[in-house]
DNA sequence: ACTGTTTCGTGAAACGTTTCACCGAGACGC
DNA sequence: GCGTCTCGGTGAAACGTTTCACGAAACAGT
């Protein structure tokens, strides 16, 4: 163990009291004695120990925050903004990573409580992020990105309807008949209003939806949907992984977004502009996102009792070379795409 | 605050010290009472507090990491393994975004400290790691990715200059003659440790050293020399961001990596797989450096006390279509490039 | 019946802080 | 010269655990 309060208290000669009034700045010490506290802590090395700090205090200016799959660039997004707005308050973050699994999720949720932090942000796997919890709120809760069955949270998320049915209607107005919709799983929220959101614009479009799921390979009937002769002239994914699946079949397969098929995406990454042509997408604004959880959950920390809220954020919908016009007699306004003919 | 082990006790008539065994199982209690304070635990919603736990055990179970950009997909995946394989040994984890910021960086390392961590797991943001530790190491710490100057530490990072030397060697193969090479900062340990090794291959082909900074936009020297009628015919990125920032510009200006220029990246991304042609790039090992890394500090917590170890992973070398043989007339063998004739 | 030994459980002392009531000593008003 | 403030500082009681020495049975061996 280093030194403790003591140790310095002995070494500047006052008492352990009115150490802890120096290095907390509470009450009124002449400066003479906050010199010699400074000088003595920083000859012994001391550092604070905030387990007992905490624990006698009854502060914890520590937050949780549990996100589905750090791996995931938005997730990953989230959490540096987060990291860094708790930071500038103050706070410690202790991060986890559920790795898409509702029970790893329930598990350090629970045991996360051991540290008492002084609030939770959490990114729910599933909408059951209810069931999961347990009972007796063990501190102010917001729930970001997904929306949970259970409206007892402050929640930010993002208006995935409007956005998806931005994306149907370009698609209709490209030309575009008939389009095959792709998401990972209908019970996470997001993909879920996304679907909605698709199918409340579908007007001269007809919408089809699968399932992909998780897994490392896209699943067989995906797989033959986009294999197959009749395989549909547009693919709109719902989600980043579903995204990344298509993407590698279809390289696989040598169609070509863009030329043989319109592709367009939500959760927009970098590599989306990199690749020609680019993906038209859907970003999402996580840092935005990050910085309205942050608030609402400062603002419950701080003692504020309103009812949960609920914000909604706005997506930015780019159309970009993936989702021409679907008029092959006309010149393209495709962004870098060649002039056809390119199959042997 | 919730309830307390005192509460359990009462409810479940015995003492606290009684609990406190029930709950770590340490001494031995007999069935019946096992299960009367398992139902007081259960009917109040019991949940110990770690920091009185931590504090009197002196135990922390409690690790810190700090990487210098949470945002950068590869800290992102170090993270996220490392978190998993903490959980596993039961070890809770403070996670810390330097934001590429050696002061950020040294600001955190000092109040990470009040945690009384158990170790703590250091990507640094540049060699100097040294100078800016607090005095006195306050728990084991094993550097990782990036190499320090101080050789106090355990080390596990890879194998920079033989897998930069590959890239050269097969750039020069192909019949490259001539290749600059990019890198953010010669400062950082894997970008001067990737040029060396370059150079020591450098038999046969004229190397070419431009560090372009991390700033948002590339240097105008940067874009100048890739842009000019005289620019080189090869072009080698030392890390991501580099890469990052010269495929962009390489698309503003409607240079064609693999027809146009030969492109070799560190570092490789998802994205670099789903352009076309794709990035003969050097993967580097993250999870296994990650697995690695919270091993060495596992051992260093257990009280090993051996001088510092060093540890080198071997990277993977991909070569793809971005390098193509440099001999224009015979068939290229490039992966989905056109067939030329492209520029207006 | 008298020791040992084992088993099960307890009281109380830590751990390193913060906080609160209190105190001595000047300053001040009258 | 006497109360009354304010200022600067202190001792000691918490906070919620773990741990340790110790006791009270119960049981076995002589």
């Amino acid at each position: 163990m280093g030194p403790s309060m003591r140790a310095v208290a002995d070494r500047a000669g006052v008492s352990v009291a009115t150490v802890s009034n120096v290095l907390n700045g509470k009450a009124s010490v002449a400066p003479e004695i906050v010199e010699r506290v400074r000088a003595a802590v920083e000859s012994l090395g001391y550092v604070r120990d905030n387990r007992a700090s905490r624990l006698r205090s009854g502060q914890s200016r520590l937050a949780g925050v549990i996100v589905p799959d750090l791996t995931n660039p938005m997730f990953a997004a989230f959490v540096s903004t987060l990291e860094h707005l708790a930071r500038l308050d103050g706070f410690d973050l202790v991060v986890v990573s559920a790795r898409n699994d509702p029970a790893e999720e329930a598990a350090r949720l629970r045991s996360i409580r051991e540290w008492r932090p002084a609030g939770l942000i959490v990114l729910p796997c599933d909408g059951a992020l209810g069931e999961r919890l347990p009972p007796g709120l063990p501190a102010p809760l917001v729930v970001a990105d997904r929306i949970p069955d259970d409206p007892r949270f402050d929640l930010v998320a993002v208006d995935n309807g409007p956005a998806a049915a931005a994306i149907v209607r370009h698609l209709a107005a490209q030309g575009v008949e008939h389009c095959l919709v792709a998401g990972t799983d209908l019970a996470i929220s997001n993909v879920r209003e996304r679907w909605e959101g698709a199918l409340s614009a579908a007007r001269g479009i007809a919408l089809e939806l699968i399932e992909v799921g998780f897994g490392d390979h896209a699943p067989p009937a995906f797989v033959a949907r986009l294999s197959g002769p009749d395989r549909p002239r547009a693919l709109f994914c719902l989600d980043h992984e579903t995204t990344l699946a298509a993407y590698r079949l279809l390289a696989e397969r040598d169609v070509r977004p863009g030329d043989d098929l319109a592709l367009a995406s939500f959760d927009e990454m970098e590599w989306m502009r990199l690749v020609a042509p680019a993906l038209t997408a859907v970003r999402q604004p996580v840092e935005e996102m990050a910085e309205c959880a942050w608030a609402m959950l400062g603002r419950r920390i701080g003692g504020d009792a309103a009812p949960p809220q609920s914000r909604r954020l706005r997506c930015a919908v780019t159309f970009r070379g993936s989702t021409p016009r679907q008029v092959p007699s006309r010149p393209r306004e495709a962004h870098r795409t060649s002039t056809g003919g390119r199959r042997p």
